[in-house]
RNA sequence: GUGGCUGUAGCUCAAUGGCAGAGCACUUGAUUGUGGAUCAAGGGGUUGUGGGUUCGAGCCCCAUCAGCCACC
């Protein structure tokens, strides 16, 4: 058996977990952070950085690659993992966020989607069967169903029709998988959709867990723009019902404290373009928050990014030189600064993980979020409902 | 030396004699299944200098300084 997930330390005060999910490509330690590589790379990242970063699996994208290079061309040159020369575990996503985030110009029916490039306007096609096809192609350990990924706010009404489609989609995807893929070789996921509706999130688990089986489930449609309190309250209803024995994967999240209240409710696996994405506009982030490396006052400082970080970059550059090279436009620096932002979440997950063992990750959530200067949710919202009662009297 | 043109924000330039502006740069934020993109907010001026005309001058007049061009 290529996949197997075993849950190696349950919290008793959380339902945080840390796990170990065995792929043909290697072992992934949970809870994990998967960098993101939409276009086969890590934007500005070598394959030793990231070794030396020590990321366990990176993702990357079907639509991007379908359109370019092309999932044929890639599948000639043996694959994802040599085109890229990457040994360790890939996933990648089905590409149904990008048709609908992407394309203004796409018209879904129940078959599947039409929609135009927005590289060059040309017309394509994408089905749960031939997304199902071109994954193949890629040939990633972890495959994700093509889905729906309902905008923020949408009606009701609207997520209702969504989630059925994307449900009826999902069946047809695990159907094509099973019967024409390689169901041994890559993991195919359900993603779960519903939108903010707690009703249509508790049908989209019911629908995906019960009468269909997957290997493993994310939680799609969330960082979609919506108010923090609610993604929050939206991943505590739903993660609960996910069943223990597999891996559950939050798609597009996140920042730090997304990512630990994350683990806080069981979650396992996380992607985010974040780090990298604002590694490219100067910002890192720091136990204490943020540095922008674009800000004046670092002219003349000498100190690293953050101090005690053990990346590549705060062993080896000042603030001072970033910051100058930041200003002057020098490509070094996006990759620099993306090092030491990629850096930081693996190595936050690697010290959740540690801390799961240690049966202290609770407090050492909050032990992070005082250092990052955030109010944990929990007591925000208590101070809500505090200052609600006083106005009351 | 003579004639002409030009002097407005750090830069490039707008502004009928009627509230001195834009782009870039600068400062500070934002960025969540990736466009190195983008967005938001902010600071900045004795309009070269000194006089004059006018209710009112960046604009008209005089002088002066500086830069550029042409000609002795």
């Amino acid at each position: 058996m290529s996949f197997k997930f075993d849950v190696l330390k349950n919290s008793d005060k959380s339902a945080a977990r840390a796990g170990i999910l065995q792929t043909p490509h290697g072992e992934i330690p949970t809870p994990v952070f998967m960098p993101v590589g939409t276009q086969a790379t890590v934007k500005t990242l070598s394959r030793d950085e990231l070794f030396a970063i020590d990321a366990k699996i990176i993702l990357s994208n079907t639509y991007h690659l379908y359109l370019r290079p092309g999932h044929e061309l890639i599948a000639e040159m043996g694959g994802l993992h040599r085109f890229i020369n990457w040994p360790r575990p890939l996933l990648t996503d089905s590409g149904g966020f990008q048709v609908f985030s992407l394309g203004p110009l796409r018209k879904i029916d129940e078959e599947g989607v039409t929609f135009k490039s927005h590289l060059d306007g040309s017309s394509h096609r994408f089905t749960p069967e031939s997304v199902m096809k071109v994954e193949e192609n890629l040939g990633a350990d972890i495959i994700m169903a093509f889905d729906e990924c309902a905008p923020y706010p949408s009606e009701y009404e609207y997520t209702q029709a969504a989630l059925n489609r994307t449900h009826r989609w999902a069946a047809r995807c695990l159907e094509a998988h099973n019967r024409y893929g390689k169901p041994d070789q890559q993991a195919l996921f359900g993603i779960v959709q519903g939108g903010f509706f707690q009703d249509l999130r508790e049908e989209s688990v019911r629908f995906l867990t019960q009468e269909l089986d997957f290997p493993g489930y994310s939680l799609g449609g969330l960082s979609v723009g919506e108010p923090k309190d609610i993604f929050y309250e939206t991943m505590a209803y739903t993660a609960p019902l996910m069943p223990k024995e597999k891996p559950l994967y939050v798609m597009g999240v996140g920042s730090p404290e997304d990512l630990l209240e994350g683990i806080l409710n069981g979650v396992d696996m996380f992607d985010c373009v974040l780090p990298t994405r604002i590694a490219r506009n100067g910002a890192c982030i720091v136990k204490d928050g943020r540095v922008n490396l674009r800000n004046a006052t670092l002219a003349r400082d000498e100190r690293p990014i953050m101090e005690g970080c053990g990346c590549y970059t705060c062993q080896n550059h000042s603030r001072a030189y970033l910051r100058h090279l930041f200003r002057t436009e020098e490509i070094l620096g996006l990759r620099l600064a993306s090092i030491h932002n990629v850096y930081f979440l693996v190595d936050l997950m690697r010290q959740a993980r540690q801390a799961i063992f240690d049966a202290c990750f609770e407090e050492f959530r909050l032990e992070f979020l005082a250092n990052f200067r955030i109010i944990p949710h929990e007591i925000r919202a208590k101070n809500r409902e505090a200052r609600a009662a006083n106005h009351r009297k």
